[in-house]
DNA sequence: CTTCTATGTCACAAAACTGTGACCTGGCGC
DNA sequence: GCGCCAGGTCACAGTTTTGTGACATAGAAG
């Protein structure tokens, strides 16, 4: 685990979460006002920030939104208030969570947790429909582990497709939104294209599992 | 806004909580019991489920569970107990937060905007270097909003120096992360490959503000 | 069954992409 | 200042990709 950047002027109460976060396995880094955190971030990139809201200086939640300016790394608010008003401003700020002291570390560990696995899964690079996995940081789709090659134009069909499940898209919004095509031009372009896909893709092209015609209106992408 | 799935038991809290989220702009369908929730999950798809934790029949947490075995749908537990353990099984089952009753509707407001704010952030398609935004969604790429025509190796290469912003990657490792060439041939493959991609992105390729040259050692991605 | 139309299939030429090797340049140690 | 070497630049040919038009086929309507 990279490492977790803690911000709290307590000291008490910072040695302690420092303490007790160290010791579930993560690796923790803590400064007592919101400059030092800025420069850490800037400097190294936490993987996550744990900010009180009341900070000398500069308060939490415009550190919060300054490291949103900065980056998107997750950040979750500490605050020793339960003020109602104060958990929406935090969470306006760009927090992606808001926890009340005193806090169980146990309790922070799980909202810790929470945070990073939502964050990963949603930003995820691949997305999977049964054998089909479609990397989208490598630009690489792999059927039941084995490497397909598609061809750019391919890639981007498919990935078009593909971020409109169960939808029908129409030959005209295809060729405007792969090809930046706006004349309406009556052309095999997408058929053919979808036909190059399938021939890799599907097991058997001419019932496909993925990519489905729908006559008179155009095709759909719906996983098996 | 496409639909939240509020799904609570109590009846007076459940018309109560439906009325005042429809005032605050949302399109609310609400069910007493997690079986037809899960259903309307699978038929629809909301953009947002709220889920009380004690429910006849299947409960909150499991129900939650089962959601995410169909979807990666966002998810906000609701609980009358202030229980912490509570809070942590709800969350390593996979909510995205977790809210304690009683609940003010302007406070489950700000959750349900955070929550889906932070999901489309983070899963956002595009990630920008201040003029530079990669649209990896659309597989496009624009500086100060003119669009850049990157053939696909070059897309790649760009793609795998973003993913690792700061760093300096050597020419074995770019050679095998975008290339597969596992030969430690020594070409100007790379070399070349990035003074196209130079050409393309930056305003004055004799002194890039994007890939810097760290010499002896490969190259480096940081925002200007 | 017939006809009509939307879609599937294919081959090919034009266009684009890619890797290579030759040569140039500029930073660095001496 | 000199020489060395990592990196920059370039042109070119081999390869891949792409759009097109012709033709085949299958589903729907009558």
């Amino acid at each position: 685990m990279a490492g977790i950047l803690l911000v709290e002027d307590d000291l008490s109460v910072r040695t302690g979460l420092e303490l007790a976060l160290t010791r579930q396995g993560h690796s923790v880094t803590a400064y007592g006002t919101g400059e030092e955190a800025l420069d850490h971030v800037r400097a190294r990139r936490p993987e996550i920030v744990i900010l009180d809201v009341m900070l000398p200086g500069i308060d939490g939640v415009e550190v919060c939104r300054r490291i949103r300016r900065l980056d998107s790394l997750p950040i979750i608010l500490l605050t020793a208030r339960g003020d109602d008003l104060d958990m929406v401003v935090g969470l306006e700020a760009g927090a992606d969570d808001y926890v009340v002291k005193p806090v169980e570390p146990r309790v922070l560990d799980a909202r810790i947790r929470a945070v990073l696995r939502r964050l990963e899964s949603a930003s995820a690079d691949r997305i999977s429909f049964g054998d089909l996995v479609i990397d989208r940081g490598a630009l690489k789709v792999t059927l039941a582990n084995r490497e397909i090659h598609l061809t750019p134009t391919e890639l981007r069909l498919l990935l078009e497709l593909v971020r409109h499940p169960g939808q029908v898209l129409n030959r005209r919004y295809l060729l405007r939104a792969v090809w930046d095509h706006n004349h309406v031009a009556d052309s095999r372009l997408v058929d053919a294209c979808v036909q190059r896909i399938r021939a890799k893709i599907e097991p058997v092209p001419a019932e496909p599992v993925f990519i489905h015609t729908v006559r008179g209106f155009g095709y759909r992408f719906s996983p098996p």
